[in-house]
RNA sequence: GUGGGCGUAGCUCAGUUGGUUAGAGCGUCAGUUUGUGGUACUGAAGGCCGGGGGUUCGAGACCCCUCGUUCACCCCA
């Protein structure tokens, strides 16, 4: 074991797994522009204060938060999300409404790391602030459900809840906490905690015990107003306009004290882990409010790029590619032929690449094998003294040829070609 | 934060009830052809058996601690 290591739940991502990354990310902004979205990049840091508006009672941001004292004594902390930042940004900066922007990067949670969960993870997003329409919420719920598609992944379940306008949502979590109340001796000690916390998230328990309890609980649809019930109605006829499949799940409360409507998942349909919840969001129409904004409504999601990519995995879509060049030249004098004529190539738009140190032909050979180029271009003592090369296909049966220098580029242009 | 599993070459793993110089495959490097890759063959390099302590004549194997990892809870993407 080297001394040193990545830290817990902190890795590095490797070629060629890294390329796949990159194309994530470039798909998911190809998706989401093309729909009029423009990216905000915040900053990976901020006061701790507009984390806090997040929800004082979530584990986020009560113990799982990297937060520190500044040099100049400001408490900051590394952001566990970033739809906490939009909105701060958009309380600074006052951009015309609808503001629809995207988001990617990473964020930080002190967590135990698990698979598809990590410390630092990345996430990609939408947020749009300064509008209320319902159809709102299906178009954001509509690029998550294409970017997926783009993927090219087939079994991606959509959960859809409301939690009603925040005086419904208020009597409902009072008379859930009545209900358990009565209920306590039934509750797992667990449930029991959470119970003191936050009445909704007893609804999420997956303790197998809490079942029975959880399925006699008061629904949150018994208390929505007739606003409430018809911006939830109307997202799910224009989902259904739309043709995309969803199941209501009343008890999709998530996790963040901030949603208000319209409440999302995405599940992976073939992750069988605690860790298939692939992107959630969700309407929250008090954040900027609350981070000293005028009353403006939110919606947007956020997807993981690990659990995605766990999702991609299992259905055998989206895999890594192996990076390769368009040419590798062989060079058993020294090297300096190799440097020129690379150079020349990449100025010339045509990857290429070479071996260093000198090695045999053989070994350089092998090595150009391995790099995919579709040609070498070879040159020994002979060719230096004749003025030429050699130009051998590694791809087909052609036969290899020995061209005069001053033809090199077109040559290499042709074979390629 | 709580509980269970697992840590042996770069990677994936063997290693018999504790017993001599710790093995294989893949990968890497080199050779079989002193100018030519993919196949085959040969060889080489590469391990304080995660770290520390203990039991023992003797520990990669057993015990304790610790670190890492993994699974579940929790939480969430």
């Amino acid at each position: 074991m080297p001394e040193f290591q990545t830290s817990p739940g902190m890795r590095d991502i490797l070629p060629p797994e890294s390329t796949r990354w990159r194309r994530f990310v470039a798909t998911f902004a190809e998706t989401v522009t093309a729909a009029g979205y423009g990216q905000i990049i915040p900053p990976l840091l901020e006061d701790i204060g507009v984390f806090h508006r997040v929800g004082e009672a979530t584990d986020i941001v009560t113990k799982e938060m990297y937060d520190f004292i500044d040099k100049g004594q400001r408490h900051v902390a590394l952001r566990p999300e970033q739809t906490a930042s939009v909105c701060r940004a958009f309380v600074q900066h006052r951009p015309a409404t609808p503001w629809k922007v995207w988001y990617s990067g990473p964020n930080f949670r002190y967590e135990r790391p698990q698979r598809g969960r990590y410390r630092q993870f990345d996430q990609v997003g939408i947020e749009v602030l300064g509008a209320n329409d319902p159809y709102l919420d299906v178009e954001v719920i509509a690029l998550g459900w294409n970017f997926f598609k783009r993927l090219g992944l087939r079994q991606v379940h959509l959960h859809l809840n409301s939690l009603g306008e925040p005086e419904n949502r208020q009597r409902f979590v009072t008379a859930l906490q009545a209900y358990f109340t009565d209920n306590i001796e039934r509750l797992s000690d667990a449930s029991k905690t959470t119970l003191a916390k936050n009445a909704l998230r007893v609804l999420d328990s997956k303790r197998p015990e809490d079942g029975e309890v959880i399925a006699g609980a008061p629904k949150i649809s018994e208390f929505y107003s007739d606003a409430a019930r018809l911006h939830f109605e109307t997202v799910q006829s224009g989902l259904q306009a739309l043709d995309i499949p969803f199941v209501v799940n009343e008890k999709l409360v998530r996790g963040l004290d901030y949603y208000r409507h319209t409440t999302f998942e995405f599940v992976g349909g073939t992750l069988d882990s605690a860790q298939n919840a692939i992107g959630g969001g969700g309407r929250y129409d008090g954040l900027v409010e609350d981070l000293g904004g005028p009353a403006t409504g939110g919606i947007g999601f956020a997807l993981g790029l690990d659990r995605t990519l766990l999702a991609c995995d299992d259905e055998s879509v989206f895999a890594a590619t192996q990076t390769s060049v368009d040419v590798f030249v062989v060079d058993t004098t020294g090297g300096l032929e190799a440097l020129v004529i690379t150079q020349q190539l990449r100025e010339a738009g045509i990857s290429s690449d070479r071996s260093f140190e000198n090695r045999s032909m053989k070994s350089q050979m092998k090595a150009a094998d391995k790099s995919g180029a579709k040609i070498a271009i070879i040159i020994g003592s002979d060719e230096v003294e004749a003025q030429s090369f050699v130009l051998r296909p590694l791809r087909s049966e052609d036969q290899q040829s020995t061209i005069p220098r001053n033809e090199l580029m077109t040559s290499i242009m042709k074979a390629l070609s």
